[in-house]
DNA sequence: CGTTAGCACTTGGAAGATGAGAGTGCTAAC
DNA sequence: GTTAGCACTCTCATCTTCCAAGTGCTAACG
């Protein structure tokens, strides 16, 4: 990355605020004014040539203005953006509206990401929490007619699953006797990702008459070991991609993306940094070509857990909304970590 | 409704097929073609005028063909439509398709939504089934930890909710104990439509130092009840209102309008007959106004319980969809019965 | 050498003009 | 009641013209 003189990053940086806020390509006159008149036009003018040249800036065509490449935005967000906090009392505001949800995460999630949605004008995405090293805590079988029963799961990090269960035959109490006594021998204490089909079958083996009713009840267990690990996503605003003229041509497309859930899922899955911005091409799937996210991880007593960002199109306020969904994950993360002690 | 000419209707009806499959106002000149030249297009023009007078028909401007209006939809889809059954072998296609989800409804019905909305290129919406009437058949307090512990709720129909609840002070085995009892008292074989927040206070009152464990664990059943009661909806193919031009305008509000669920379980709710076409102005909600929508219930047991349908533009092969969704629903009724035996 | 003034040049979009095509409504005749 | 014939209407696509915005280049300046 070359150095850019101070003036052509003054330059470059009104350059994306004015058209992050207009939407219109800038011209040298304009510029000029909003400088001051310190220096002439046509030295802005071999300035923006320069930064053509160089890949921050393009022309749609030669007699207007110019807008930020996706280069660009990436050199303004890395090297020249002056964050812009959230206000004290807005803080207070967003803290006091999700603290009525501390209890459930999935209403937590769903809850800040209307939130952040309506913040944004973009389409918000999170992911409950999840943890694959996380340890089972307590399975409970609650038995609900003779031949149905419910598992319940409850693993460290606070995540709790449950489903129902269906068996061939009667659940007695004898039975539920040899589940708990299989639970507390194999199952409890043992982290999530060690409880696979494989396993389970190994231990229905030694069980002689007693596999089938146990079998599914097993089965079950390591469903929500599964789950456990495993990743939902909520999503809010999504009619929010209709909002902005620049997507709307992929709008069918981006959509369709978003209700595909599994690349979305890769996407925050492969996330290494507790916050990242992903400008248009840099984004790994094709169908974000022209969009940008922007998501931070939040984290759950020392871990990291989930994410909470949002998708929305390239030309977008990152100098206000990235400190935004730092504080939204920090809120959530803080939260979540309150109710598990 | 004044009775048409045969020659009037059938005038009507291929106007509306033609309409539909090609998106284009029909000229009397092709109208004569289709007929088979059995009359002269000066006729047909008579003819074309006078539904327009009376409402059947609209011309976009003078020198374009004619279109049907919303009345004229109406009375297609009343008087003239042939409709067209699935085939036998798509019907078992779909019947074994879902025959796998059986077990879950949420499931179930998420897999039919995207069936139908992929069978239709429309939005498909249905509702979990929800019964008012439904009674407490059993209710289960599983312990978590001393101060957090699962409801879970049981209800004829066959209808499984749980929920986690953090109490104040310690759950301890005997206040366990109370809580069964007053389960057994007031709440078993009790309609959940009766377990409400008045209700749990005045229980509540009668029982002196417990109240502060005890009212957020029957707060916790109320809830359950209550959601019981209450539908959940379930969207599948959001984009496809982008597929549709004559709706693209509108795209925004609609997108919008389904995200906001109150209006759209209103719409489900107030459902009187088992099968619903609503054509647009028709429709209760005036962001539909250029919408139709065809609901149809399906039936668990012997109670209607939830519905599932479409909302998709005016212009629509009612004659293929309608018989399509009520097959549909026919199914999903017939797969939920069966797993409540 | 960087900066500036001046000016010819490029370009897209708005506004108007034109013509073709489609389809109608009306009249008069059958 | 039905039909042929024809003038009329309206939209859409194409073309032209024109304007404003903004550039790139050249030559001059400190």
């Amino acid at each position: 990355m070359p150095a850019l003189s101070e003036r052509k990053q003054k330059i470059l940086a009104l350059i994306v605020e004015s058209y992050i806020a207009t939407g219109e390509p800038v011209g040298s006159k304009t510029l000029q004014n909003t400088m001051g008149n310190s220096v002439s036009s046509a030295t802005i003018r071999n300035d923006m040539a320069d930064l053509v040249e160089l890949g921050y800036l393009i022309q749609p065509h030669t007699s207007a203005g110019r807008a930020p490449s996706q280069a660009g935005y990436r050199y303004y967000v890395d090297n020249l953006m002056t964050k812009y906090e959230l206000g004290h009392e807005e803080q207070e505001r967003i803290k006091t509206w999700l603290q009525g949800y501390s209890g459930e995460p999935d209403q937590l999630l769903e809850k800040a990401g209307s939130i952040l949605s309506e913040l944004t004008n973009c389409v918000a995405v999170s992911s409950s929490p999840s943890d694959s090293e996380a340890l089972i805590k307590r399975v409970e079988l609650v038995p609900l007619s003779s031949k149905t029963a419910m598992v319940v799961l409850l693993a460290t990090s606070g995540i709790l699953k449950s489903m129902v269960v269906r068996t061939e035959s009667e659940i007695t109490t004898q039975i539920a006797e040899v589940f708990y006594n299989i639970m507390q021998t194999y199952f409890l204490g043992n982290s999530v990702s060690n409880i696979d089909i494989p396993f389970i079958q190994t231990l229905v083996a030694s069980l002689g008459d007693k596999v089938f009713v146990m079998s599914p009840l097993l089965c079950g267990v390591a469903d929500l070991c599964n789950s456990v690990k495993s990743t939902d996503l909520h999503f809010n605003g999504q009619s929010n991609i209709l909002n902005h003229s620049e997507l709307s041509l992929d709008a069918f497309q981006l959509m369709d993306f978003l209700h595909r859930e599994a690349p979305i899922k890769a996407l925050l899955t492969a996330q290494r940094k507790p916050l990242t911005v992903s400008i248009g091409e840099e984004n790994a799937f094709k169908e974000l070509r022209n969009s940008s996210t922007i998501f931070s991880k939040y984290t759950v007593g020392d871990r990291d857990s989930g994410s909470i960002g949002i998708i929305g199109p390239t030309r977008i306020d990152y100098a206000r909304l990235i400190p935004s969904i730092k504080y939204l994950a920090g809120v959530i993360g803080n939260l979540l970590t309150e109710t598990l002690e």
